[in-house]
DNA sequence: GCGACAG
DNA sequence: ATCTTGTCGC
């Protein structure tokens, strides 16, 4: 527990901040971890998404059992191995990774989605589900708004409203990527659900593997 | 000390 | 995260 944040302060030094704007990607990566009741089975998916179709081009997948316990703050400690392992079964080298959980806007500024970019060294932003660090405004009801996500006098994110007047989500930046694209990327990558497609999709892609091995 | 706490 | 069906509403 303790050499975890060790670990976590070392590597915490290496995510690169940056506000300038990056080159619309042709695809993203979103990753996702589903969990067996009661166990530490689990499967992590790595799914390709066509950016301009929204359309998926690859999906990889990694069966694999967690190692440590879930602690909040620690998560990526807890999912990264998995992630890892199923992104390098990919044949489409990742130009951008979309995560399920935080970046920036965490007690350390190094949440799962900075972890797993360093790890990578690929360019990386999370989007969460629910509040964890971080006070808001809510944005208003129309989809597209959003308001900052603020801690210690600091914007650590934001509070995106994909779908009108649905419960918004969470956007962080995680590594070598500026919050301004954030933001427009998870509103570019969200049709018609809440979450973005290369998440949603992360989602279902783990869940229907680890029906299937169970 | 107490409560909260991504997935 | 996960245990869990139907139901209301756009």
């Amino acid at each position: 527990m303790q050499d975890a944040e060790r670990l976590q302060d070392e590597l915490r030094q290496r995510v690169v901040r940056t506000s300038a704007p990056i080159a619309l990607p042709r695809t993203v990566t979103g990753l996702d971890v589903t969990y067996e009741t009661g166990s530490d089975r689990a499967v992590a998916a790595a799914v390709v998404v066509d950016v301009a179709s929204l359309a998926v081009a690859e999906v990889a997948i990694h069966r694999g059992l967690a190692d440590f316990p879930y602690v909040p703050g620690l998560l990526a400690f807890r999912e990264v191995p998995l992630l890892v392992a199923a992104v390098e079964k990919l044949a489409t080298p990742p130009a951008l990774l979309v995560c399920d959980g935080y970046g920036l806007a965490h007690p350390k500024r190094f949440g799962l989605a900075s972890h797993l970019g360093v790890v990578l060294d690929l360019p990386s932003y999370g989007v969460a589900k629910t509040a964890f660090v971080g006070a808001f405004t809510p944005p208003a009801e129309a989809r597209g708004s959003h308001a900052d996500l603020t801690d210690d006098g600091e914007v650590i994110g934001s509070v995106v409203r994909t779908q009108t007047a649905v419960k918004p989500v969470f956007v962080s930046a995680g590594h070598r990527i500026g919050l301004a694209d954030c933001i427009s990327l998870t509103l570019r990558l969200s049709g018609r659900y809440r979450i973005p497609e290369p998440t949603r999709q992360a989602d279902i892609e783990s869940r229907k593997i680890l029906r299937e091995w169970q």
